[in-house]
DNA sequence: GGGAGAGACGTTTTT
DNA sequence: CGTCTCTCCC
């Protein structure tokens, strides 16, 4: 297919697939055929004979990834497939995992799962508090990192903050591992200090999708990635919803100042919703300030829609009214289960409504992201696993020898630790000859224990792994409810891994990996037949014919967080762009559907129902609420609302 | 090192 | 109201 085939030469998506600027910007309103725009791009460069291996096409949440892929793969031109398309953290973890990288920093880039991390924060030091505190101070370092706050000049830290980030670095730096966050840092220190490596040379082109989701150090990876070649950025400051990860949208209204040179291209006609829900989408986020993009404006093809704003008394009666809707719809086939997209301010609502619709005998699913080891003896496991396919994962180790005690026998482990260092012996060596009576360590004796247990279970493991794979995945993960999804991501990654002569300890280490990323990240499947329940968060990227925003009550959105240290005004206007980014998920069909989108309310809950879900109330009495501040702000773009009795 | 009882807190989200 | 964490005591 040619790149320019079809295209309109007064589009933006043809100036922009054309431009042959050094440095571009893009942005680009919900809806605005950015993606079609960036394929046609790609296959432009493609054409034109670039070389697919020196374009880097990155984003940063792995489901923009995936489909950035799949999309250039689907372009058709030979060597699409090479083009390097990738979240910006796989692209760095890659990278760091280059040998001579991490001889150079000395570190390795093992990423530390969130319940590995407890052990560590106990065996810092004490003097920096109880583990909420500890907490808290590694949320800070991260957030510092994500900042590059220690980039900038004489920037004031304190003492105790220095000594806590020496103290987390030297216990990553001896379990050999690493904070996610101190990936893109990590690869950031690299490549600025070495100027003259390959991989600043790499790249002839760099086109960063979703740019306002990166914070300021994935911003200033980019910039360095990309000095030896051109660097489109497209982006959207309306849809910047990940304030809680530091993201700075102010790096793409921002960008043209910062990099001279740089061509602006607008994409500000929407394709993809239905005329009603573009004018309301525009009046709504007009309240914002310090906005790139102008009114939204819709396609004239676009159809009007259907825009329907309800309220119930309850919000057990919005939950059971928005089911027999459903269901009524689904049943007189006026829409599938499959075009239907509800989306909830809270999960706990989200699993309400599940409930509710399966019992309705509607087929429905939720999509909130789980963790797939969710008790203790799943995490030790897990662990267990990790040890047999890499004996020398000391995360691992320590989290399994700390085991089963509130402080993960931390006052012993720093004896073993500090015995080992002070002899330079492996940790692991200390502990075999302990176990093995060679040698004898004062204070270390409950650790031992547990060394002796976990050896013991390994061997089993092992011996299971030879001989019996069914036994190997009972161990691993017992046949109960609890355990249900880690032993179907289990099975799937041992079927994946172990194949007719692959050697037991290969087979181990690609079922552990293969483990890690599905515990980690959650597939979300592209197809489905049935109805989809998510966060508004989690919809971003997603479209539907038929768009509910449930619960759209004051208190949830826009939720307001009174002890933050970012100002009320600017927490509104993230949440208006979280409702923003809902309500646009809309979209009106060629086949001549409309295209819905329901807003609904409730004017009061039970209290205890309420603290459940984050909302101050006292737990015997009734909780009142009132419809969102927002449905107010669409002013006369929107219908008015209803009651439903 | 383990267990009982008091006390705090309750959300969304990414790599 | 439930769940999780922390403290205290044996």
């Amino acid at each position: 297919m040619e790149w320019d085939k079809n295209l309109d030469k007064e589009s933006a998506a043809y100036r922009f697939a054309a431009d042959n600027s050094k440095i571009i910007r893009v942005v680009a309103g919900p809806g605005t055929g950015k993606s079609f725009g960036l394929n046609r791009r790609v296959a432009r460069l493609l054409e034109q004979g670039q070389n697919p291996k020196k374009i880097l096409a990155v984003t940063f949440t792995r489901t923009a990834a995936q489909d950035l892929q799949n999309e250039i793969q689907s372009i058709g031109i030979s060597g699409a497939d090479k083009v390097v398309a990738k979240t910006l953290h796989s692209f760095c973890f890659g990278l760091l995992n280059k040998k001579e990288i991490i001889q150079n920093t000395g570190r390795f880039p093992r990423p530390m799962l969130e319940f590995e991390q407890k052990p560590m924060l106990n065996d810092i030091d004490s003097t920096f508090g109880d583990i909420k505190n500890k907490e808290t101070r590694l949320k800070a370092f991260e957030a510092a990192w994500a900042r590059l706050q220690s980039e900038i000049p004489g920037f004031p830290a304190d003492a105790s903050d220095r000594q806590f980030e020496n103290e987390i670095k030297s216990w990553l730096i001896t379990h050999k591992a690493m904070l996610f966050g101190e990936m893109i840092i990590e690869t950031f220190h690299y490549l600025r200090d070495n100027p003259l490596c390959v991989e600043r040379q790499e790249f002839d082109h760099v086109l960063v999708d979703e740019y306002q989701d990166l914070n300021k150090a994935e911003q200033s990876v980019i910039d360095l990635l990309s000095d030896n070649g051109s660097l489109t950025i497209i982006g959207d400051d309306d849809q910047s919803i990940y304030s809680f990860k530091y993201a700075n949208p102010e790096g793409i209204r921002e960008f043209p100042n910062t990099h001279p040179g740089c061509n602006v291209i607008d994409f500000d006609h929407c394709r993809r919703c239905p005329k009603q829900v573009v004018a309301m989408a525009s009046r709504l986020i007009s309240h914002n300030t310090n906005r790139t993009l102008g009114d939204l404006q819709p396609f004239d093809t676009n159809q009007d829609g259907v825009v329907r704003i309800i309220q119930w008394k309850s919000l057990d009666a919005e939950i059971d009214g928005i089911t027999r809707k459903v269901s009524s719809d689904i049943k007189d086939g006026s829409i599938r289960p499959e075009d239907v997209l509800i989306l909830t301010p809270v999960r706990k609502i989200g699993y309400r409504v599940r409930d509710s619709l399966v019992k309705a005998g509607v087929n429905a699913k939720s999509y909130f992201r789980e963790w797939a080891i969710s008790t203790n003896e799943l995490k030790y496991n897990f662990s267990l696993l990790s040890l047999l396919a890499n004996k020398k994962d000391m995360v691992s180790l320590r989290y399994l020898l700390g085991f089963g005690n509130q402080t993960y026998r931390s006052a012993s482990y720093k004896h073993l630790i500090s015995y080992a260092k002070d002899n330079h012996m492996d940790t692991l060596d200390v502990l075999d000859s302990c176990v093995s009576g060679v040698l004898k360590v004062p204070r270390i004796s409950s650790l031992i224990n547990q060394y002796r247990i976990i050896t013991e279970k390994l061997k089993e493991l092992r011996f299971a792994a030879e001989t019996d794979i069914n036994q190997f995945i009972d161990i691993l993960a017992p046949d109960i409810q609890e355990n249900e999804d880690f032993r179907n991501i289990l099975i799937e990654a041992i079927n994946l891994s172990k194949k007719e002569g692959t050697d037991t300890q290969t087979w181990l280490q690609d079922a552990y990996k293969h483990c890690v990323e599905k515990v980690s990240f959650p597939d979300n499947t592209s197809e489905h037949d049935h109805v989809r329940i998510m966060s508004l968060h989690a919809s971003k990227g997603l479209s539907a014919k038929y768009v509910i925003v449930m619960s759209a009550i004051d208190e949830l959105i826009p939720r307001i967080d009174r002890d933050s240290e970012i100002s009320i005004e600017k927490q509104i206007e993230e949440q208006r762009r979280l409702f923003y980014v809902a309500i646009t998920r809309c979209k009106s069909s060629k086949e001549n559907y409309p295209g819905t989108l329901i807003i609904s309310s409730f004017v009061g809950l039970p209290g205890n129902e309420a603290l459940g879900i984050g909302i101050k109330a006292s737990a015997y009495s009734r909780r009142s609420v009132s419809a969102s501040r927002f449905i107010r702000e669409f002013e006369e773009t929107a219908p008015a609302t209803i009651a439903v009795k």
